[in-house]
DNA sequence: AAACTATTGTGAATATAATCACAATATAAC
DNA sequence: GTTATATTGTGATTATATTCACAATAGTTT
């Protein structure tokens, strides 16, 4: 089974692929991909041979084929909906962050218990909360984006989880309890920051030694 | 050396223990830390270890020393400045996130090329892209955040070195080159997405199996 | 068409990270 | 004060991920 990191690096072969067909491109060598994605070439076939990717020996592989099979392993093949709770800072600039159309992922409708916030009526709604079970069901969405405080995080993910989200993405600093059917991934905005603070703290002292 | 998931999980483990601090814990022991961060007692331990922090044998750890000595290894002894170039969608929500002050980070400003979006007076200024070197080397910055779209990326990243910033959060879709003295994480939105989407297929597709 | 060369694909080796097993020991119980 | 017990700390082991080494082979050159 493949871990979180190959997937990671196959959407980064899927973006330098993208790139690539858009200089027309035909095909491309597995050091190509290396370059884009800051790995070696040994990786990028390792990962490929993982889901039975092959290419031609000494001919590299098709741009076009290679997009269609990675797209089909990232479940690009069709649009992804989401949804998301909480409409602060985070949720608002994702409802309008251009980058997701592109991929085949759609932000369809926000939540919030803010009554102020709702806006039935926006292209993209924003809904009370209560409507959030409904909505899922009735639209048949599987992922969500949980973008409330650290104290409304847990029962944020509860209720997707009782509506049939199985997938979903935290950026609330809190470390959620979930059942073992669905995918919590979190993002943690100040984790990120410290995390650079201290390697660039050790790289900088290393280099003084 | 520590790995990045080591630091992530120092990040988790501080915040777990401002939590119980705030409830009037005094101490703790490594399998409390273990379930708040969703990993074993052993890992906790192993990761102090790490970094000689230790605990009493049967007495476990005290709340304040572990927050200090967590505190101090994370760069949270003082307040670590970063500034932001490109103020689209996610640079405002960053500018605006009120999780950072808490944690001793400050987003001291804001660069972009556009004019419309430049404000000076601003609590948070809003500069030109020419004013970052000089503000960055009169006010001591060493970090950075890069919040453009992908073709203006590299261009940003190189400004930013130039001007004496040696660690980068990089949410721009592209894999940037960088030289061996700076630290740079890339923090893909759509490929976070794409995780989720493919981990919740296979486990939804394994688990019918 | 034969010889050469660049590239893939993968088993074996290595490196890295996590877990196990248990000794050391501080605290609690009696 | 002695015994029992909960917890830390860590060397040894196992698991996981990456890199190495090289055979296979498609394309290129002569």
């Amino acid at each position: 089974m493949p871990n979180k990191s190959c997937i990671i690096r196959l959407s980064m072969y899927r973006n330098a692929l993208m790139r690539l067909k858009a200089l027309n491109f035909v095909k491309v060598f597995s050091d190509n991909l290396a370059d884009a994605a800051r790995v070696t070439a040994v990786q990028v076939r390792k990962d490929f041979s993982l889901f039975n990717i092959s290419g031609k020996r000494r001919g590299g592989y098709l741009v076009d084929e290679l997009i269609s099979q990675i797209s089909t392993i990232l479940g690009k093949d069709k649009v992804q909906k989401f949804i998301v709770i909480g409409i602060g800072n985070i949720g608002r600039a994702l409802l309008h962050y251009p980058g997701f159309k592109k991929n085949e992922i759609e932000l369809v409708a926000g939540f919030d218990i803010d009554t102020s916030k709702h806006n039935m009526d926006a292209k993209v709604p924003i809904l009370p909360l209560e409507e959030l079970s409904d909505f899922v069901k009735e639209n048949g969405i599987r992922f969500g984006i949980i973008a409330v405080p650290d104290f409304a995080a847990q029962e944020a993910l509860e209720v997707m989880l009782r509506s049939g989200i199985r997938g979903i993405l935290n950026f609330a600093p809190i470390c959620l309890k979930e059942p073992p059917e669905c995918v919590v991934h979190n993002l943690n905005l100040e984790t990120e920051l410290e995390n650079i603070i201290y390697f660039t703290n050790y790289a900088t002292e290393a280099g003084n030694k």
